[in-house]
DNA sequence: ATTGTTAATGACTATTCGGTCATTAAACTT
DNA sequence: AAGTTTAATGACCGAATAGTCATTAACAAT
């Protein structure tokens, strides 16, 4: 009885409306428990449309992770490389431009996403290892070398500092996308953010502010 | 041809060895795409022993859960009742026990498996969030509390310090259990938790040591 | 040895879901 | 208006797997 409602021919908008579908069912239901019928319904298509862009569900997959962060760790790139300020400063930028582009859009699940699967899909952890944290820790590495070199520094191990730098800054992201429901009061991100900054500010400089 | 081997009756030790072998592969798999014919044979016994254990793929998946980290929490608790020293001291014996019982067994593997899994279990995630998360918070932010009162620590906001306390501990063990295969070199764990601690020894304290 | 109890097995079933393809119809061409 | 192209559909297929159960055999009791 109920007519079928028409059928629009989108060619363009579809691969980005199937990659945001998938990336949010992913992020909930992880890449196994996610059935490409509830993605392709989530994009307004049927099962059949999605195979018109996408080889398999592994595709989707690969594309889903290589789509969001790229630009924002150039932008980031691009902050470092034009910024003036001292060493200190500059990790503050960096953390605010991530958050504001990353933090709070769909985009901040990857991070649980890609945890989750990376031994499933090693190519695929492999690509973004290389393109998005590697070039994300060169950044707060290259940072913390040169606040070292003009004394605004402590003496520190580069590369391990780097890395309990951004954990924080992950977790959150990942809570976010896990176990934060069995909160009542979620997490206040900006104070975690801005106690997070504060913590480094008084342990990684020399002199106290 | 080949005789099959003897079937050996051993009720009292299939549980955990059957929790034990759904770990590991929860872990590296993930739930859904984790076969209980490949937990069974990891096991040592069929898949038709399993079902004499566990009445569910989901019930052997709260069993793993619940299983591992518990005592530990409890261990925490009464090192921190007897403890005499300052409060970050006792915050580095917490850290320590926590990686010795933790970090280098098998158990190492359950907060990644909970993070990825949380949406999908709401029931066991908040499970783990009253008995685990909850526990262990109190702890770290009584020591804190303490150490502020005793004028040792600065001023800070308990919970949210808390939490950036906790994070970077978190995200090695998670980090372990997934992106690690893409180094080279892996994470050296005593050098990171190290430097996590040095870094907050200057952030929390007071007086500089 | 014989018998009873029950731990262990693995063939079997029912269902779910990734992937295919013949058919339909929207939009464009002439 | 008729014809052409191709985006979109959804019924269908085959493989995979969670869960069952009749059968087997290890061990204990006698």
């Amino acid at each position: 009885m109920s007519a079928s409602p028409p059928r629009k021919r989108r060619k363009e908008a579809r691969p980005s409306e199937l990659t945001s579908a998938a990336l949010a069912l992913f992020v909930e239901k992880g890449f196994a428990a996610t059935r490409l019928e509830d993605i392709a319904s989530r994009a307004g298509v049927s099962k059949g449309t999605l195979y018109l862009y996408f080889e398999s569900k592994e595709a989707l997959f690969k594309a889903v992770i290589q789509e969001g962060i790229l630009p924002v760790v150039a932008e980031n790139e691009a902050i470092a490389a034009g910024h003036a300020g001292s060493s200190f400063e500059l990790l503050e930028k960096l953390l605010a431009h991530w958050w504001s582009r990353i933090g709070q859009n769909d985009f901040s699940g990857i991070p649980k996403l890609m945890v989750a699967e990376a031994r499933n899909f090693p190519e695929v952890a492999r690509f973004y290892f290389e393109n998005v944290i590697r070039r994300v820790k060169a950044l707060v590495g290259k940072t913390l070398e040169h606040g070292m070199a003009s004394g605004e520094f402590r003496d520190l191990n580069i590369t391990t500092t780097t890395d309990v730098i951004i954990a924080p800054i992950l977790m959150l992201l990942i809570w976010r996308h896990s176990m934060a429901c069995c909160q009542n009061d979620e997490v206040d991100a900006p104070l975690y953010l801005q106690t997070h900054m504060a913590l480094l500010r008084q342990g990684l400089c020399r002199t106290q502010v």
